[in-house]
RNA sequence: GGAGGGGUACCCAAGCGGCCAACGGGGGCAGACUGUAAAUCUGCUGGCUCAGCCUUCGGAGGUUCGAAUCCUCCCCCCUCCA
C-alpha cells in the first residue's frame, strides 16, 4: 500500500458517505494543502465522545498536513437550523460567542493541533453582506431544490408552514464555503443537504465543488441508541478521567470494535491486530478495551490521571476492593443513637426506599464493612463508621467522623 | 358536525365484579458465572422498619358487603365518515 493509499483509507474509515467518492482519492492524490471545513452551533458546547467522532476526522485530515477550518455559525444560529419548529433566535453578544469559543478550543483541543486549526465565524462575512448582495445570494437556488431536503418536503406536503427565512440557513451554510473556498466539508449525516448546497453554490461561484463527506451517529454506551446526554447514555469529554475509563469499559465487546474505529486514532492495522490475537491467540479481549479506555481517557484528562483512573479501576473491580473516595453522608440517628440499616440505605441515597433495601438485602446485594447482611432490620450504632454498599458499584461512608 | 376505538405501574401490554399490588414482554436493579463485560441462568422491580399496614389502574362522583373491572359526568388520545 502506498502512502496515498494508505491516506486515502485513514479518511474513509468510519465514514458514512463520501460525495463524490472518486474526488477523495483525487484530492489527496493532489499534493495540495487541502481546506477542510466543519461547521458547529455557537451556543456552550458539552461535547461527549459522539461529537468527536467528526472532530477525529478533521485530526486526521490534519495528520495528512491539511488545515481545518473550524467554523462557529455565530451568524447562521440566529435563523436557527430548520428543525420543524423552527423560529429565530436572538443573537448571541459578541462577549458570549467569545466564551463560547474558548469553551470549544479548551474541548477540541485534546483532539486538534491548533496549530492546523483556523477558528473562523460566519459573522465575518455575513454580518457585512448587504441586502442586495442576500438577494443575488437566494437567487442562485430554487424552491423546488430546497423542497430536495426531506424535513422541508414532509412540511411542505403535510401542509406545515415553512417560513422563507429557513430556507436561507443552508444557503449560507453553503455560502460559508464560498467564502472559506473549502475543499471537503465534513458533517453528520444530519447535514447531508446542507453539504451539498454548499457543493452546488461554490459551483455557482465559479470554484471547485467542496467534497462532502459525513460521519454517522455514534451508538451509545448501551449500544442500541444514538449516544445523548438525555439518554444518559453518553460520556462527556469533560468527564473525569475515572468515569471516561470506567464507562468505556463497560461497554460490549461488540461495541468496543466500532468505539475503536471512529474514536481511535490508532492506527487500524494496530486493531486489526489485536482482533487477531484475540481469535488466534486468546488474547483478553478486556485487554484491548483497556487500551482503548486508557487512550480516551489519556487523550482528554492527560496521561497521568488516566494511569490513576486505570490504577483504581484494576484495585476496585479486578481485585474486588473499594473505591479511595467513598462519599461520607450524614444520616438521622434516633433517640437510641443508632439507624436500622433499611433507613441507612435509604437516607444515604444507596436504595431509592425502603422497600428497596429490604429487597436488595433479602437478595444478598447489601454489604457493610465488606460482610455481606441479610437482615434489613439490623442496627448500626451512631458510634461507629461503617462502610455501606449495595451492588458492585453503589458505596457510602456513614458514621461520626463527619467526612 | 357524525360514527367507532382507547387511556392500566418506567415503556409496551393483559385483566373486564372478589383468588389483583394487578399475567406477559421490554427496560432497570440484584445474585450466580465471568473479564466491573457480553451471553446465559435465577430473583426483584408502589410505599411504609415490611409475616402486617397504607396508597395505586385518565379525573370526579355513584352502585355494591366488595370495583382496574358495572353506572353517570368530565378530560385527553387515535381511527373512519362529512
Amino acid at each position: 500500500m502506498t502512502v496515498q493509499d494508505e491516506a486515502v483509507a485513514l479518511i474513509r474509515r468510519g465514514t458514512e458517505e463520501i460525495i463524490p467518492d472518486h474526488e477523495l482519492v483525487e484530492r489527496l492524490r493532489s499534493g495540495k494543502r487541502l481546506r477542510i471545513k466543519a461547521g458547529f452551533d455557537p451556543t456552550a458546547p458539552d461535547l461527549h465522545l459522539g461529537h468527536t467522532v467528526l472532530i477525529n476526522k478533521l485530526r486526521q485530515f490534519q495528520d495528512l498536513g491539511h488545515e481545518v477550518l473550524f467554523l462557529i455559525g455565530d451568524f447562521t444560529a440566529t435563523i436557527g437550523d430548520p428543525s420543524g419548529k423552527s423560529a429565530t433566535r436572538p443573537p448571541l453578544t459578541a462577549e458570549e460567542v467569545a466564551a463560547n469559543a474558548r469553551t470549544y478550543e479548551e474541548q477540541i483541543y485534546c483532539i486538534l493541533d491548533p496549530d492546523k486549526t483556523r477558528l473562523v465565524f460566519n459573522s465575518e462575512w455575513m454580518g457585512e453582506m448587504r441586502a442586495a448582495e442576500l438577494i443575488q445570494l437566494a437567487s442562485r437556488y430554487t424552491v423546488a431544490r430546497m423542497l430536495e431536503r426531506d424535513d422541508f418536503d414532509q412540511r411542505y406536503r403535510s401542509g406545515s408552514s415553512i417560513a422563507i427565512h429557513e430556507f436561507l440557513y443552508p444557503l449560507i451554510q453553503g455560502y460559508d464555503s464560498v467564502a472559506l473556498e473549502a475543499d471537503f466539508e465534513l458533517g453528520g449525516t444530519d447535514q447531508r443537504f446542507n453539504l451539498l448546497v454548499g457543493r452546488e453554490l461554490q459551483r455557482q461561484f465559479g470554484q471547485q465543488p467542496q467534497t462532502v463527506l459525513t460521519t454517522p451517529l455514534l451508538v451509545g454506551l448501551d449500544g442500541h441508541k444514538k449516544m445523548s446526554k438525555s439518554l444518559g447514555n453518553y460520556v462527556g469529554v469533560q468527564d473525569s478521567a475515572e468515569d471516561i475509563y470506567g464507562k468505556v469499559m463497560s461497554i460490549s465487546d461488540e461495541l468496543m470494535w466500532r468505539y475503536f474505529e471512529l474514536l481511535s486514532l490508532r492506527p487500524w492495522g494496530e486493531v486489526e491486530e489485536m482482533q487477531r490475537r484475540i481469535h488466534e491467540q486468546g488474547m483478553n479481549p478486556r485487554d484491548a478495551k483497556d487500551e482503548l479506555a486508557y487512550e480516551l481517557a489519556a487523550r482528554f484528562r492527560g496521561g497521568q490521571e488516566a494511569d490513576a483512573a486505570r490504577d483504581a479501576f484494576v484495585a476496585r473491580f479486578r481485585h474486588g476492593g473499594r473505591p479511595e473516595d467513598i462519599p461520607w453522608v450524614a444520616v438521622p440517628y434516633d433517640e437510641a443513637g443508632g439507624i436500622g440499616l433499611a433507613a441507612a440505605l435509604k437516607e444515604s441515597g444507596l436504595v431509592a426506599s425502603t422497600s428497596e433495601a429490604m429487597r436488595m438485602a433479602q437478595q444478598g446485594a447489601v454489604r457493610v464493612d465488606g460482610e455481606r447482611v441479610e437482615d434489613p432490620k439490623q442496627r448500626l450504632s451512631a458510634d461507629a463508621n461503617h462502610v455501606l454498599q449495595v451492588g458492585k458499584r453503589r458505596f457510602a461512608r456513614i458514621g461520626p467522623e463527619g467526612g
